[in-house]
DNA sequence: GTGAAAGCGCTAACAT
DNA sequence: ATGTTAGCGCTTTCAC
């Protein structure tokens, strides 16, 4: 085993009790005592078991973060963002990658849940009712997925979506295709309902599809013979894979049909031809999730006062 | 506080030891006992600590896998197959991001090394030494960077790049330039040692670089007026960095100057110019890796034996 | 097959 | 300022 918090206390002559404080409350500890621990603990190697530590303080000093699919360039941006704020609060930030498998994802909710204080989680692909149950087990905060009671970030995807619907209206196309995303996505509703929404273009959905360039890729036929001059897909990844698809078919785009992702993804800025795309405030999105996550973890938010001095007050009677 | 161990134990009438063998040793109680245990624990929501079974059993279930930057698309395929391999071997992946930073890669080993029971390390930015250090408190392996007695997994980076100048030079390129990586990235000194090492080809160093986008377009300028034909980058994004870089330049690729990108990215795959690059089996490395580690972490490596029946065996004498 | 009890490494009252 | 002690939730001998 290795070093115990006893055996620096045993080296030093000290008690375990002087040990935990000279780390946990350093200034509680006489500053001769505390040089003498930390060489001891130094010299030993010795570094506190932060699992044995939760386990009385239950605090670890982790939050969890969990995504669909590290690979989806949609990601990255939100979590070094979220990476971030977590810093800047003193948290680390663990991620993992749920492979789009709700039961993974339960999963990974559940083995998290002990070992970190609160969880982002990123367009989530359980049901409200298991994510219900789950957040009765451990904080966490939504991105991209509303729901009653908990905490939630979300993008106004809908809104970006009708503007996309609107660019290619105004170009003059009448009949659309919408690619819809993953069966569980919110997001992917919240499209379709905007997208089909449209007065004087004809929406034709095609879905769900994987939220993957293999996906767009898979719908292409469909949409080569689907008489569409325009498109609307999922993501960027979608559109681009869709694109390629397209092209393979002889179908060019933007001259014969028109596409546009969402994500505005670093993938869609350095594919060609250049895609339009709707921009997502993913940055944002994981800072907020996470400090909304650490507030909703502080059992109370604090409230400042301040002293309002009227007249009631007054130097005591018979002072100079 | 949530349910516990004990609450179980009083709801169905038992002792706290049945209710942990009813979950770590279950052919251990008697079937109806288990099924009274297992039924007032669903009830009741109960879900065991990991972090306190990890105090006593010393296991915790988790590997962790640190990176230097997770928007790299070098990374995602390499974390995809760790996880893969982590849960074909029932152990959950937490992953974490350095953003380049030593610090915070020794930061997040500690932080990590309670709570997994292995890391694995990808192109680690820490000295040799600070590594000796840490490969003392926790089982790692090390992805792209050699070191004595830490096992390791690198990818022959130096072939790769001595292919590439070799196809530069078999195109009739004579001057080249290198446009390295980090300080501290073991895969940029095998890179460099490579490239400059060849004959009939004069290879000026620019570096180092940030390993991103933004390093090949803050090098741009210096290539371009570097008088060379041909470049190598760190990687796909640093070399698509630099071809934006020059064409706002002026200076045309592959017409005017030719650039080899490694990595094999998605990003070089989607990029305009198709981007030429070196093949990097990142979805091996990171099973090997994996696989590794977890072989490192059980104490023994234990070897099958098989019974070899020659003439030494016979029925007994007498029988049928 | 199940109960009792010790202890994993640490913190947090409470004493002194 | 430091020592004492009782757990945190769980596993694991050792008895019964």
């Amino acid at each position: 085993m290795a070093v115990t918090i006893r055996d620096v206390a045993h080296a030093c002559g000290v008690h375990v009790s002087t040990v935990s404080r000279t780390f946990s409350a350093p200034q509680m500890v006489n500053a001769e005592t505390r040089t003498r621990v930390l060489a001891a603990a130094e010299q030993l190697g010795y570094r506190p078991n932060r699992a044995a530590r939760s386990l009385t303080t239950g605090r670890t000093g982790n939050l969890g973060l969990i995504v669909a699919d590290l690979a989806n360039p949609f990601f990255p941006p939100l979590i070094k963002a979220a990476q971030a704020a977590a810093r800047a609060q003193d948290y680390h930030l663990f991620v993992a990658d749920t492979d789009e498998d709700p039961a993974e994802e339960q999963d990974l909710v559940l083995a998290f849940s002990k070992q970190v204080d609160g969880i982002v989680l990123c367009s989530p692909r359980l049901s409200n009712k298991a994510l219900g149950k789950l957040a009765e087990t451990i904080p966490f905060v939504l991105v991209n997925r509303r729901m009653r009671g908990v905490p939630t970030v979300v993008m106004d995807v809908a809104h970006g979506a009708r503007t996309a619907m609107e660019h290619l209206a105004g170009l003059g196309h009448r009949r659309v295709a919408l690619v819809s995303g993953p069966a569980g996505s919110w997001t992917s509703g919240e499209i379709r309902r905007a997208a089909t929404d449209m007065p004087g273009v004809e929406t034709v959905v095609f879905g769900p599809n994987a939220p993957t360039e293999q996906g767009g890729v898979a719908v292409a036929g469909q949409i080569a013979d689907a008489g569409v001059t325009g498109v609307l897909a999922y993501n960027d990844l979608v559109a681009i894979g869709l694109i390629e698809g397209l092209e393979q078919r002889g179908v060019r785009v933007p001259g014969d049909v028109s596409v546009i992702g969402i994500d505005d993804s670093v993938t869609g800025r350095l594919h060609r031809p250049k895609l339009t795309t709707v921009a997502m405030p993913t940055a944002d999105a994981g800072r907020m999730a996470v400090d909304l996550l650490v507030r909703s973890m502080s059992a109370a938010t604090v409230l400042d006062t301040h002293l309002v001095v009227r007249e009631s007050t007054a130097p005591p009677k018979g002072s100079p």
